[in-house]
DNA sequence: ATACTAGGCGAACGATCGTTCGTATACTAG
DNA sequence: CTAGTATACGAACGATCGTTCGCCTAGTAT
């Protein structure tokens, strides 16, 4: 069975159906997303989605992992071309900002979207928010580690990609709440501030310049 | 009429009301805050609920209100008594870990957990929880201008403010999320070393000292 | 051809949502 | 006492929720 139609059929739809559904979470949160809705905004019924995911836990669940897919597609492969370390830290920090910024999703990070809405609950859904999540910070912690042991700067890299996950968060956050790209332009200034006070060396920065300087 | 026994079993019965309110819209979000659940956790019914607070939305907002009474009354209120500039802004910071860490609300900081819910909206509610945001940020600010001013620490108050207000939400999402209290340690210790590069005093940095020594 | 599986949809299920109505109970104002 | 106002509740409203059922089509397997 080299290929089988159904599913290759029941694939797309998912496909389509999960494209509306990380937008829809990214606004409503994991939970206000209702499969009602859910079928108007991606053409299909209500009873299809239901069989298709089973139910709203694997709709959720489907859901977080498209989006986690996303997230990597935008802001972790494309940093991959940048050496380890301070490098690709930077282009990390800045492909993030820039996910947030040219609203990937409707309503910013899906992540940090969806985890204000599960963090106080549990089940598999905080569960994969979470998995998700820790990846991530992981990943920017064990890049900063790697930064620190080629000698690139000198910092707890504990402390320090929680310095910069918290910028970048912030500046996503305030910039949704406010209606406002400056937090962005803060954030990355920080960033850059941050580094450079570690003793990283100035050209492996150049994502975190200001495009426009300050007036 | 220097007292109306109406208004006051009406002011009364919103108080009890909105405090299950506060705690349920941290957890749920305001949105996620239903009438019928709210009457259950806070023993009176659906219906006279909608008619202390004419309508959802009413509902809502009253419970912005409230949640930023709390607010002040644990964060702001209580750092008045240090001086002005980095002291205060100390004792702010102290304050706002505590608050969360002590879950003042169930769903951890309430500001944090509606801001993500009505972020990506538009109406009264929305403008409320940016208006309650927007008070503190600026405080904050206010607060490390002074400290600018005085000599105390050299800084851009923008950047700074929002720095370590950047970091006061990491602790309080991660800590939520991952069901941890380390973060408070870590942004703690962050948030210390951040104004001490800054130029402020040790001594003046009291309230965020790690309670135990690192290992 | 037959049996089986995966989608896909309309219709309906019970549950819960926010809201409204009618009615009863305090309390004030005149 | 009377008229008016602010709670308070039960009951019901229409709408939407997640889910299930029946029925049909598309594609696979034997």
């Amino acid at each position: 069975m080299a290929q089988d139609g159904r599913r290759a059929r029941g694939d797309a739809s998912r496909r389509i159906v999960l494209h509306s559904a990380t937008d829809l979470a990214s606004v409503e949160g994991l939970d206000g997303l209702s499969i009602g809705r859910l079928a108007e905004a991606s053409g299909s019924s209500k009873s299809s989605i239901a069989t298709l995911f089973q139910s709203k836990e694997g709709l959720q669940l489907a859901t977080v992992a498209a989006a986690r897919e996303i997230f990597t597609a935008r802001i972790v492969e494309p940093a991959r071309e940048q050496p380890r370390g301070v490098r690709r830290v930077a282009a990390l920090l800045h492909n993030s900002l820039a996910y947030s910024k040219d609203r990937v999703f409707t309503g910013g990070c899906f992540f940090a979207a969806t985890a204000a809405d599960v963090d106080s609950k549990s089940g598999p859904v905080r569960d994969a928010v979470r998995a998700a999540l820790i990846d991530w910070y992981g990943y920017v912690e064990a890049q900063l580690r790697h930064a620190v042991d080629a000698g690139e700067i000198e910092a707890d890299p504990e402390v320090l990609a929680f310095e910069l996950v918290a910028l970048n968060e912030e500046a996503n956050s305030r910039s949704l709440l406010m209606d406002d790209a400056r937090p962005y332009a803060l954030a990355a200034a920080a960033m850059r501030a941050r580094l450079l006070a570690a003793g990283a060396p100035a050209a492996s920065l150049a994502p975190l310049a200001s495009p426009e300087p300050p007036p």
